[in-house]
DNA sequence: ACCGTTGCGTTCGGAAAGTGAACTCAGCTA
DNA sequence: TAGCTGAGTTCACTTTCCGAACGCAACGGT
């Protein structure tokens, strides 16, 4: 797994980034979201190689963003299906997304499209103030830290309090 | 960089999920969003190599996240500042962070907050559709998926039109 | 003039992670 | 009996990452 130090250990940032910063793992969780539940449909949607598939399936499902569940195909199989944590991550996926297709976006346009269900309308995501309900920006918001608690010198020196 | 393979070409989550997917990127973001700017205090802030630093600043250069800007200390040098594309990567770290504060929230609480500089509230993330404006989870959307126009064989086989 | 320091990288050998191909295993189906 | 299938596992090989050391330019101190 992608490596957190110590410093990182309270960031709520660092801490899913370390997980699914990890290659492979970000996509596997767009697949199970596009409908993909078998370990042989995952491979063969990306070109993954098995061992590393195997591999990140466990970590997905130790993490509790999969589970294992048992069906009958011939015998007992087992799919993986998004938890309610798994499910949890679909903002950050339409975040990425609405990223990509504004600044990456493909020449033929996007492979699929997203509507909603009721009327059709596209999906947007959006940063607002829990409080004032205004959309924000970065610029809009203020950092303030905690207690670093483990900094034996002054604070500060790591990374500079706000500022831009 | 991570890989992206034909099939993914289109698509604008793994686009940025390839970027952003590869070891650091993510957290060099963050860091630069909480005001670190300079190649010393990035490799102070996390445990992160110099040679590992030195290429991934360079790619995110590259993809226009960051830019390179001169600046005066006692001779030339530059600083890694946020371009407004890599502003507008903001609404991924909250996306991220809304994620980490509800599942993998540390004990002693997050290490930094976040304000409206306006009116203090907090920063809230949600995924919305764009026509009527309701909150959307994913089982509120609905997948379609466009002509594949790069699979030789009949469509359906790398990745299955939803559906099982 | 020389020495040490600082900021920003680059280079290098060894460790870790990822890769494709082959192998396993259990229960069908022909 | 032989062969196929889904889901992994094992293995040799390559790529990437790591820490530590080195390079280098412009100071500031002596």
């Amino acid at each position: 797994m992608a490596p957190v130090r110590v410093a990182d250990q309270q960031c709520t940032i660092a801490l899913p980034a370390a997980l699914l910063g990890e290659r492979w793992t970000l996509l596997l969780v767009r697949q199970a979201f596009l409908g993909t539940r078998r370990f042989e449909d995952f491979q063969s949607s990306m070109a993954i190689s098995r061992s590393v598939l195997a591999e990140r399936l466990g970590t997905l499902v130790e993490e509790g963003i999969l589970r294992r569940v048992a069906y009958k195909d011939v015998r007992t199989r087992y799919e993986y299906r998004l938890t309610e944590k798994g499910l949890d991550l679909y903002p950050v996926l339409m975040a990425l997304r609405k990223w990509g297709d504004r600044w990456m976006p493909p020449e033929q346009g996007p492979s699929f499209e997203l509507h909603h269900r009721d009327c059709g309308g596209g999906v947007d995501v959006h940063v607002t103030c829990a409080a004032c309900r205004e959309e924000l920006t970065a610029r809009d918001v203020r950092v303030t830290f905690s207690a670093p608690a483990d900094e034996p010198t002054a604070p500060g020196s790591a990374a500079p309090p706000a500022g831009r």
